[in-house]
DNA sequence: TGAATATGTTAGCAGTGTCAACATTAAAAA
DNA sequence: TTTTTAATGTTGACACTGCTAACATATTCA
């Protein structure tokens, strides 16, 4: 039996909307088809969503806390096996949940500080990323190790974006000398390699 | 006096589009918009692009086109001064031309493949990168090169996104300690340097 | 010159974000 | 406990969107 109440709706329909988000992609997403999927009437959501935008923000909120927990997984003793473990894990979320993660580092949430969840689920990720590489660098200057963070975090997060690419490509294009994609394809092959070199290059 | 048709609509209705996408974002631009501000009726860019997917395209090729342009506007006899010079022009753009990025690196246009013009107008700017690291590089070896060529491209792509988050927080956090954007302002602020030192660290 | 084609317009469909007005229920105040 | 209030749901509507079909006009070329 549905009562008119339903008790727990808010977190109900972002779950379904993560959902939907990382299937569909966060542009084919409307209010109105979350709201079916989640058997409400149409405008039910906008009592726990002002505009798209909030919705938006929980989606790619629970994008961060997922990325947390994934890449806080494991500690192995060796630090440097930690970080590397990090990289690929970090770069395995992005292409995995490529939708989610468009709506974590795209444009369509502009400002995070005015969703101070979303603010804090970021933070949380970066701080991790910053606690573990300050332990492995031997250069313990602050800004340096923030830098260096930044560093190690922009180009994961552009190996995240170019990778994306390779995977609408048709198949036959991977083996074309000519294009960016045999290179990135070799990248992605021996992705532990690539991302070990990256994190010895910078300590 | 205006006849009925137009002449030369497709190029006008182009750079309309980017003017329009550069100045509200690809999400906020519509055809029926994009058809308003160019005088004609609301289904006439049809007869030019079947769907918005296509003019995505068009947008997106002027961009790699307007990006060529701008990383091989000078040829210095030096060479490392030419990298140098490419990474930061490559990153002012990305920052400078965030809308039109989008479309060019995001998912709105998924498969390049299917639009050879915007195919080979990236391609070309790959090209270019490779052409001017190879020269570059001691090691002379092809797949060195092209990897490193990826390698440097997902840096300055992923400081690029990263950057991108800087200009729409609160000026206030950018002293905070506690967030990443400390760290990825003074960056930005030596943005010279930076890119010296990770051109630098790959030869 | 005439037929085929390209390029424009008008009308309309189904879907969208969002709001206002109303209905029902749970929580707080009396 | 009763009553008031606030939270949470529904219906209906508006302006906007991508896109198609049907029709109008101009251009190209046999």
């Amino acid at each position: 039996m549905k009562s008119y109440h339903h008790g727990n709706l808010k977190q109900e329909l972002i779950d379904c909307a993560c959902k939907m988000c990382e299937r569909d992609g966060y542009t084919k997403l409307s209010i109105r088809s979350l709201a079916k999927e989640s058997n409400v009437s149409q405008t039910a959501p906008y009592r726990h969503f002002k505009t798209k935008e909030d919705l938006y923000a929980e989606i790619a909120k629970e994008g961060f806390n997922k990325l947390y927990k994934t890449i806080s997984k494991v500690k192995s003793k060796n630090i440097e096996e930690n970080l590397i473990f990090l990289g690929e894990e970090y770069v395995a979320f992005g292409v995995k949940n490529a939708n989610t993660y468009d709506l974590m580092f795209g444009t369509a949430v502009t400002d995070f500080t005015k969703y101070p969840h979303l603010f804090q689920a970021a933070n949380q990720t970066y701080h991790h990323l910053l606690s573990l590489f300050s332990e492995y660098s031997s250069n313990k200057d602050s800004e340096f190790i923030s830098e260096t963070c930044i560093d190690l975090w922009a180009k994961m997060h552009g190996l995240v974006g170019l990778l994306r690419k390779l995977e609408v490509v048709p198949s036959k294009l991977l083996d074309m000398p000519d294009t960016p994609f045999m290179a990135l394809n070799s990248i992605n092959n021996d992705l532990n390699s690539y991302i070990k070199k990256f994190i010895r290059a910078t300590q």
